[in-house]
DNA sequence: AGCATACATGGGTCCGACCTAAAAATAGGC
DNA sequence: GCCTATTTTTAGGTCGGACCCATGTATGCT
């Protein structure tokens, strides 16, 4: 309690681990095969063998069975900018941070199998609460740039630049699942991605620095 | 039917804007009472002195009882672009849209009483619906810029383009609801608003021409 | 005036979100 | 190893929003 650290190895720790996990892969096959709206999470419970509350409990909103990437996600942008390397630009750190997410595949900025974009765009749920997370990210990008240096106390700037950025962002990552909609293999999404990262933060300006 | 137009002022029309109008304030008065989450849909049709049903048919989200500026706020950048003078450029006819609504007090940059202001920001759900208007209007925003000439045909640098505008505008509606927030009257506003739309502005590069 | 259309009604279903009390499982002291 | 405190899980329920249907009623058109 006081020392939290109670170790992850702990019997407790792994069963609800367990139990995490075999909910979210459970819930994702129903997801994949009949579609989001038309899954319950009473069948979720069902196939996963656990109360209906169980499910509840892990997963506050039905949504976060789905996009469990959240903090990761939400991260990103606040973290690349947070950790770069003294002396280099936002924009370029940004940049940076892009090109390699895009040469790991990084789930965060849109890498996703076809049937998995297709889930998440085609429900209005879904769809409604990925904008939230790319709200919460360009916020936490905002405050992170607040506190920078450079921006210090301008708190409207830092949430203009923050928007301009994390908008490239977002629009970079709604043409990965354009392209993957489109049928392209991972592959070639990667190679347009990065050659239109190049093309989206040219088109900024040198603002943050 | 064929001639649509079946007059604004038939009896049936009459009773219908009637109608909706009534729900509609009774809606925003109960709203404003008692918190957007802890008024059902059943007491306002209680209230209006109809069936359930017919709140739901003319508002199919009870969030549209709250936000039924729908059409305008989605549809305000890509008509400034698209009425803007021969030759202009688009970030300025942006800039100039946004002094004026500005000067006019519009509600779709952000004019509302602290009450309303309030409602919107501390119901999950309508804060969600707003998120949804913003990203429609990014949305029309692209499609207006993808059909101008200078842009023609390049679809991404449309949508990289538009979620820099919109995302300009999208900070300064927020500004205006911290400022309303933080009990700052309405001309205040506008004249916080209108030196901070100019500072947003400066801050965009030339895009879009 | 009469008929087609469109609107409103009441009665229902379904599901996600939430609550509470109690049961089951585990951790830690002894 | 046992006992107790804590955490996790369970069962069964309420509530409200979204939706559907058949029916009834009012309006517009000819």
């Amino acid at each position: 309690m006081l020392a939290g650290v109670t170790i992850d190895g702990s019997l407790r720790e792994r069963k609800k681990r367990q139990t995490r996990q075999s909910i979210s892969d459970i819930a994702t096959r129903l997801f994949l095969e009949r579609g989001y709206e038309r899954v319950t999470i009473a069948e979720i419970a069902a196939a996963a063998g656990v109360a209906k509350m169980t499910v509840t409990n892990y997963f506050p909103r039905k949504e976060d069975l789905v996009l469990d990437i959240a903090e990761e996600f939400v991260a990103l942008l606040a973290r690349a900018v947070a950790e770069r390397p003294a002396g280099e630009p936002v924009r370029d750190a940004l940049r940076r941070r892009y090109a390699e997410a895009v040469a790991r595949r990084e789930a965060a900025v849109g890498f996703a199998g076809e049937p998995f974009v297709r889930l998440v765009e085609d429900s209005p749920a879904l769809a409604a609460r990925l904008r939230e997370l790319f709200d919460l990210r360009e916020r936490a990008l905002a405050a992170q740039l607040a506190a920078e240096p450079a921006t210090a106390g301008d708190d409207l700037t830092a949430r203009l630049v923050a928007a301009q950025l994390a908008g490239a962002y977002r629009v970079l990552f709604a043409e990965a699942f354009r392209l993957i909609r489109a049928g392209h293999d991972e592959e070639q999404v990667a190679g347009i991605l990065a050659e239109a990262g190049a093309r989206a933060f040219d088109l900024l300006a040198t603002a943050g620095d």
